[in-house]
RNA sequence: GGAGCUGUGGUGUAGUGGUCUAACAUACCGGCCUGUCACGCCGGGGAUCGCGGGUUCGACUCCCGUCAGCUCCGCCA
């Protein structure tokens, strides 16, 4: 049977379904929405229509109007309804308290079948549970479901809130170029060739970095702006190739001022939205202090389980692997596994497969019993080694100590991400905290082995510390950057600093990474040039949207929290983007297409 | 670029070498039912097991390849 669209003609909506109540028992309503299910007693007919706000029962009886009796009868899931009806209160002991709309109901008098709706592929529920393939292909109606629309309602009143507050402290939120001229530091830039210009290209911008140091330069004193950024790198639960971060320049600033007024909005935001009071300040590490107790510059403080360095103790000791590493300039680090003592060697084993994800060749372990120790190295140290080591981690009987043994950052890299592994089998993380960390005192530059020259760790324009300006060039990997993160549960929220704004320290950290003077006039030129107009001391910071909003609602990954996401292959499921383009397009562009040894596609 | 996990009616799963001629739940279709709310009852249709190849007398099951999704390393702030 074919079912014909129906227009609204005459029939304006009163209520969402879901703000029916009690007050407006007796009262005449016109109601619109989707089909939620359909309970069909054969004399009686329940639909429970659903729109944004919820869900509100609707009662088909052929007493009240056997014509409209009949046409719920051809009703199915997911048909689009509009209904006039009146609101009576439920009968006694048909109270669903599980509905918020559960007291009333609606007897219907007319009903107009506004669309008939394809069976859907899944059923549109809160916690039903399918296929993110499906889910994604039949984005829309997953966006049907309930929790997803209290995500994406959750995420518009957070950045409603965000702009209140940041307008109440004359922040102004101004627009940013999206075609901009392509600079090949840090992420792979999304390419757009220029018509206009055949064999150019505009780059989608990886963030407004530039233009809100330029708008500092302007003297607009205060900008923010919630905006979309591109990097075309591979994907992770928390990384899509565009994303949405909130963006900060501020001038005449510290990174006091930087870190007040994110505590500030942070609280104030939470607790409008979430009604969760926030304790500020939030705790501090610095970068160093962060690795050396975390072995994360993000690290989950919802928990402790600290890394402990006991190079000193075992430098001397017989065991090779242990002293071998100490004396060539790595690190022997531990962690106290509290309470482990009864893993079995498979256990062991597979926590020696996941540090070895992150480069460790092995995990040592010591078991302490009641009467001794097991442990496969214990005849490598004398007791006074053993002493310090158990000492150094609190090791009591019936624990499990771990250590890794090599360079800094495996054993940094490895050891921290056993960490958070070991706090999530011994339950020691409470999901309903909000732990937040600022990460300070970044290193301003690292030495990249492959390229053979200094990188900028933040990026070229961070300001170094003041103490340490005259070591620049004589020990420029000690130099730290006025640079800080903000973590959140073991995440990265965001970043930022207190940007160069003399001329002088920004040539010499060019320098430093090895950009010749071509190179800076080609590439940022125009933003040089514009230092030299009166630059105002200024800085910022960039929180990325998706992560909060994915840590605020307990989410999983960042698609759960973003409208039309993109999997993991860069694909959208829905549209089928990416997709070949026609000739014509091309030729305008003056592009030819050569695949060789080009294994995609 | 690499590692791991997953892929069976529309959906979610079971089935780990032989009555699997593929099972269950749910959804769907038809019938009955005036108080249900994951309504109930009766009946029905629907998958050749992601795709390709191989091993075997015999493959959903084992092997190889490949595609897709996910998690992770590299990459990315």
């Amino acid at each position: 049977m074919v079912i014909q669209a129906e227009s609204l003609n005459g029939f304006n909506r009163s209520h969402h379904c879901g703000t029916v109540g009690k007050e407006d028992i007796g009262k005449p309503v016109t109601l619109m929405g989707w089909v939620n299910r359909r309970r069909d007693h054969g004399g009686l007919i329940f639909i429970d229509l659903r729109d944004i706000t919820g869900i509100i029962q609707v009662v088909f009886s052929p007493e009240l109007c056997p014509e409209t009796f009949k046409k719920a009868e051809e009703v199915r899931n997911e048909y689009v309804l509009a209904v006039k009806g009146k609101v009576k209160q439920r009968p006694d002991g048909t109270i669903n308290p599980s509905l918020l709309t559960g007291q009333v109901e609606v007897y219907a008098k007319e009903l107009r079948i506004l669309n008939a709706a394809n069976t859907p592929p899944f059923y549109i529920a809160e916690n039903s549970d399918v296929d993110e393939n499906i889910r994604l292909k039949y984005r829309y109606l997953d966006l049907r479901r309930p929790d997803m629309q209290r995500v994406l309602e959750f995420r518009h009143k957070i950045n409603m809130f965000i702009r209140k507050f940041l307008d109440s402290k004359g922040f102004l939120e101004i627009e940013t170029p999206m075609l901009i001229k392509s600079t090949p530091e840090g992420a792979r830039d999304y390419l757009v060739p220029s018509r206009v210009h055949p064999g150019k290209f505009y780059a989608l911008p990886q963030s407004p970095q530039i233009f809100k140091q330029l708008l500092m330069v302007s003297g607009m004193d205060k900008y923010f702006q919630i905006v979309r950024c591109f990097r075309d790198e591979d994907l992770r639960a928390d990384r899509q190739p565009e994303f949405t971060q909130l963006d900060i320049e501020m001038s005449f600033v510290n990174e006091e001022d930087i870190y007040e007024l994110i505590e500030s909005m942070m609280k104030t935001v939470v607790e409008e939205v979430m009604g969760i009071n926030l304790v500020t300040p939030f705790p501090r590490l610095t970068y160093e202090e962060a690795i050396n107790k975390y072995g994360s510059d993000k690290p989950d403080i919802r928990f402790d389980l600290e890394l402990k360095d006991i190079s000193e103790y075992v430098k001397n000791s017989s065991f090779k692997v242990f002293a071998d590493i100490v004396s060539i300039g790595g690190q022997v680090k531990g962690i106290n596994a509290l309470g482990c003592g009864h893993y079995s060697r498979k256990d062991i084993d597979d926590l020696a497969k996941l540090v070895a994800i992150y480069g460790a060749k092995g995990l040592a372990w010591i078991i302490i019993e009641d009467g001794g120790i097991k442990s496969p190295i214990a005849k490598f140290f004398n007791s006074q080694e053993m002493d310090k080591i158990i000492k150094t981690l609190e090791g009591k009987p019936g624990d499990l100590l771990l250590f890794v043994a090599d360079k800094s950052n495996v054993v940094a890299d490895s050891l921290g991400n056993l960490r958070v592994e070991l706090a999530k089998r011994l339950g020691m993380i409470d999901e309903k905290l909000l732990k937040f960390v600022w990460i300070t005192r970044f290193p301003l530059l690292e030495y990249d082995d492959e390229e053979k020259r200094y990188v900028s760790i933040h990026h070229p324009f961070t300001s170094p510390v003041d103490e340490e300006l005259d070591i620049l060039e004589t020990n420029p990997q000690k130099v730290r950057a006025k640079a800080y993160d903000l973590a959140l549960n073991g995440i990265e929220l965001g970043g930022g600093s207190i940007r160069i704004h003399s001329r002088a320290v920004q040539e010499k950290i060019f320098k430093l990474l090895g950009v010749s003077n071509e190179e800076v006039e080609n590439k940022f030129g125009y933003m040089l040039r514009a230092f030299e107009y009166g630059t105002p001391p200024h800085g910022g910071i960039a929180l990325g949207m998706d992560r909060m909003i994915m840590l605020l609602t307990g989410k999983k990954s960042i698609r759960d929290v973003i409208a039309f996401p993109k999997t993991q292959s860069v694909t959208d499921l829905m549209t089928d983007a990416p997709s070949p383009v026609n000739p014509t397009q091309l030729k305008e562009l003056g592009i030819k297409i050569d695949l060789t040894g080009n294994k995609n596609d």
